[in-house]
RNA sequence: GGCGGCGUAGCCAAGUGGUAAGGCAGAAGACUGCAAAUCUUCCAUUCGUCCGUUCGAAUCGGAUCGCCGCCUCCA
């Protein structure tokens, strides 16, 4: 079976056929940059990253661009609100430039902890500022968008097709929104292409209209098309991003004269303990409180073992589920090495398994079924490992655990150990017990033999009046 | 109010017409000096509830209850 993946966009799976044979364009939206790196920026990158190691191993060649919102942006789509990236950095006492590049690799180095391999393009918002505005002129000038005081705007009620991705009538949208204050839209539905900058405004830019800086949606249009070209195959964000963001990207494209992306992917929402994340209500969990319990890439396999378009729930019993569960798989795998005579690949043996694990990957990205596949495999694995397999099996299977929960799946590094430092903790109190067994009965060749050994190993044990205390070199 | 989604064992979670994957937890057994690991067996006559379509439904249709998301920044 080929690939097939589900298309908000026609509300069906299908069959995946890239614009140009053999390559595949992907664009992702990526964080805005303005504070700590929160578990609900995880799981798109880590499906994004999976998608690509998929394609690859698949034969394609694999572009995948993912922008970095660095601009700040309003708080709220009415004229109201503050930038985001401006509060922040009154808050922290930077310069907007500076909360964005520190967020920025925050964001990046939780990424990397996650085993998440970087996109081929990170396009930042504040350098493309030129193009921006250049969408911007081309959609005013095709009669799409109007100026009114160094704002401009997008008219939604001259693109028909407005709406075609989350359903929504338009006329819907007249009534269900909300009231708004002091706008000069000349209708409420149409977006911002450009905001003019009022004085206290930092980031800003000069532009036909004046002083400003671009509306939130533009971006991403402008990024994705200069990247992948004017069609690409696969976009791909969060579900509360289907409206109004997509929409708007859509529209502004479109109204462009691009065709932009054919497949539109949408990841479902993360729940802690069953509840949505919100940051109003202090409900959610910052990636660093997390990585402080949990390996990285335990919590990377945690979100492999839901589906992509299903919520995901983090809770401490689901979580440590997670963590037993890839231990077994990692444990089988470390026996395997153990056991090997070489480093050699094969990935002849086991072929019902390598067909069913492509078959729940290229079902629309079935993690979970392709995860339940590796489970399989493993009891069987460790039935034949009590019984002295062959040289051949064992690299066989070495070559499937590698092949997929490593080149795949991206696991095959997590630490097995609980908490290291923990372990390591104990296991010295255990030898210092023993060398203080040895020196009290003055057996002076074993204790100092102990304490050579660590040296060695870049541990040194330094006797006290108290006792004995260690050290890392 | 509009649009959309979900409800599967103690927990997590696949399955979208052919008679309930997988993981965790739990129970029993094998192995072991004892553990651990591993293996074996057990653990949902049933998929929120009711009605209907069908030879056959967790899967389709209708009703109903409950939960949730988007429509406002959010992954």
């Amino acid at each position: 079976m080929a690939l097939q993946l589900y298309n908000t966009k026609t509300r069906q799976k299908e069959l995946f056929k890239p614009v140009v044979e053999g390559r595949v364009g992907i664009y992702s939206c990526g964080p805005t940059v303005y504070s700590d790196p929160h578990l609900g920026h995880a799981r798109g990158p880590i499906i994004m990253d999976t998608l690509k190691r998929w394609l690859e191993h698949s034969g394609y060649k694999v572009r995948f661009v993912m922008n970095v919102t660095d601009v700040g942006h309003l708080t709220d789509d009415a004229d109201a609100g503050e930038d985001k990236l401006l509060k922040r950095a009154k808050l922290e006492q930077l310069e907007p430039m500076e909360i964005a590049e520190k967020y920025f690799w925050a964001y990046f180095d939780a990424m990397a902890a996650l085993g998440v391999r970087r996109p081929d393009i990170v396009p930042k918002a504040s350098g493309h500022i030129t193009e921006q505005i250049e969408m911007t002129q081309e959609l005013i000038k095709l009669g799409y968008a109007y100026e009114r005081e160094g704002n401009v705007y997008f008219d939604v009620s001259a693109w028909e097709a407005y709406g075609e991705l989350s359903g929504r009538k338009t006329d819907d949208l007249i009534e269900g929104t909300r009231v708004e204050v002091r706008s000069d839209k000349d209708d409420p539905r149409d977006f911002a292409l450009w905001k003019r900058a009022e004085p206290e405004h930092i980031m800003r830019w000069k532009s036909p209209w004046g002083e400003g800086f671009p509306g939130w949606h533009i971006e991403c249009s402008v990024m994705s098309t200069k990247y992948l070209g004017d069609e690409f195959d696969i976009h791909g964000g969060g579900l509360d991003l289907i409206f109004p963001h997509h929409e708007c990207e859509i529209a502004q494209a479109k109204a462009a004269g691009k065709d932009f992306a054919r497949t539109w992917m949408h990841w479902n929402m993360i729940t802690l303990e069953g509840e949505k994340m919100a940051k109003s209500k202090n409900h959610f969990v910052t990636l660093e409180e997390l990585f402080a319990q949990f390996d990285p890439l335990v919590i990377r396999f945690h979100l492999l073992r839901s589906h992509y378009r299903s919520v995901s729930d983090f809770s401490q019993e689901s979580l440590e589920a997670s963590a037993q569960g890839l231990k077994r798989l990692l444990d089988t795998y470390h026996e395997l090495k153990r056991r090997s005579t070489t480093d050699a690949r094969d990935d002849s043996p086991f072929q019902a398994y390598r067909t069913a694990f492509a078959e729940a990957l290229n079902d629309d990205l079935n993690t979970p079924q392709a995860i339940a596949v590796l489970f399989d495999a493993t009891r069987e694995i460790n039935t034949q490992l009590a019984q002295q397999p062959s040289a051949a099996y064992i690299r066989g299977a070495m070559t499937l655990y590698e092949d997929y929960l490593g080149e795949i799946f991206g696991v095959l590094g997590a630490s097995t150990a609980d908490a290291k430092e923990d372990v390591l903790d104990g296991l010295l109190e255990l030898l210092i017990g023993q060398r203080q067994e040895a020196r009290l009965k003055r057996d002076f060749q074993t204790s100092d033999a102990i304490r050579d050994r660590l040296a060695g190993l870049g541990i040194t044990l330094e006797d006290t009046a108290e006792g004995s205390r260690w050290k890392l070199n």
